[in-house]
DNA sequence: GTCTATATTGCGATAGAC
DNA sequence: GTCTATCGCAATATAGAC
């Protein structure tokens, strides 16, 4: 059971940190306000992290992992046509980006606060995972289901769309998730040219 | 002619700022990487600053003014309907993100670096100014020249996107800034249901 | 107006008692 | 594993010679 309160205690350094870099910024937070707000002093904090930086990248690394992932089953999973598939793909990709705003909105905010290592496997995966949406919209274009413009700036678009979602999404705010989810899939799909009522 | 060369000494200072904010962050950035940028000791840097925070609110104050005003002016200018009146504005609020990018990324990143006081004032005027977005958007819908989902949804639409190309805008990338704008543009009329052939 | 030198503060990280 | 105490350093900002 000892490893369970090992376990907690990153947990609870995690989560403190994840709100303060997401309010402050990486490079505003000190470590005496995670400690504070985790409930414990400074110096303990080394018992559970290897630095502060450990810390950013702990938070930052599995962001673009689970989106990929969530979006990736949300089109495996839909049935229906091609239309179909970029529908559910689109809306799991936005609902992503609210769900987990604060990660979200560290991982697009603080690339620049990581060793040049760290960064570039990051960025790596983020071109992968742009790659990945414009197959799918490549894919209703080449369906003769869509009218695209220009495929990396369609998905450059629904990129900014969803990360500005991130910061400014709250779960109580004037539109519900489905909403917003809801709105925002009908943008997609107009700016690319779907020829159905949307 | 003292105070001209005063003048360049602080535009001198301006420019580095923006550079090293733009890359580092403002919280990462130093005075001494400031002052050795613009070929000063630290020191030196308070004949033409009072702090670093100064700093930082020089940067960003003109950019939202100009940027209303801008838009404004497009808007004015233009020639025909509502829906160019639209186009226009639209194409100069494009513009501007690409080719103050280092400005407006600033604008969009540091707010929470500000003291509350000079914070809550340039909130205010970005609420202007989407009320302003929000208005060319409710007149063509009014007109029956569109077909609107959600009003404020589509303004941070726009300004997503804009600021999203602010964050990746090069003068020597793959589309030139105009392409980069009409593209954009197009996007903005088929997410609002303009009828027409965009 | 620029420089060097320094005051002052607070940071990340570590040592060692309990 | 947590704490107190502290190290070493670099930050913003200031003082005063030139």
């Amino acid at each position: 059971m000892i490893s369970n309160k090992r376990r907690e205690s990153a947990k609870r350094i995690r989560q403190a940190a994840k709100k303060l870099f997401f309010t402050q910024g990486y490079d505003a937070t000190t470590l005496r306000q995670i400690a504070f707000e985790a409930g414990f002093k400074v110096g303990s904090l080394y018992n559970h992290i290897d630095s502060k930086e450990d810390l950013l990248l702990q938070i930052m690394g599995s962001v673009i992992d689970d989106l990929n992932e969530r979006v990736r089953e949300a089109v495996a999973a839909a049935e229906g046509d091609t239309i179909e598939r970029l529908r559910a793909g689109l809306a799991a990709h936005l609902a992503f980006h609210a769900e987990r705003a604060q990660e979200v909105f560290i991982g697009n905010t603080e690339l620049k606060s990581l060793s040049e290592e760290a960064r570039s496997s990051i960025t790596q995966k983020r071109l992968e995972y742009e790659s990945y949406l414009g197959d799918l919209i490549e894919t209703a274009d080449a369906a003769g289901l869509a009218d695209t413009i220009d495929t990396k700036l369609h998905v450059y678009s629904f990129i900014a769309q969803a990360t500005h979602i991130a910061s400014w999404y709250r779960p109580d705010g004037r539109l519900s998730l489905e909403e917003i989810v809801e709105i925002y899939t009908r943008f997609a799909l107009r700016e690319i040219g779907v020829f159905s009522d949307n």
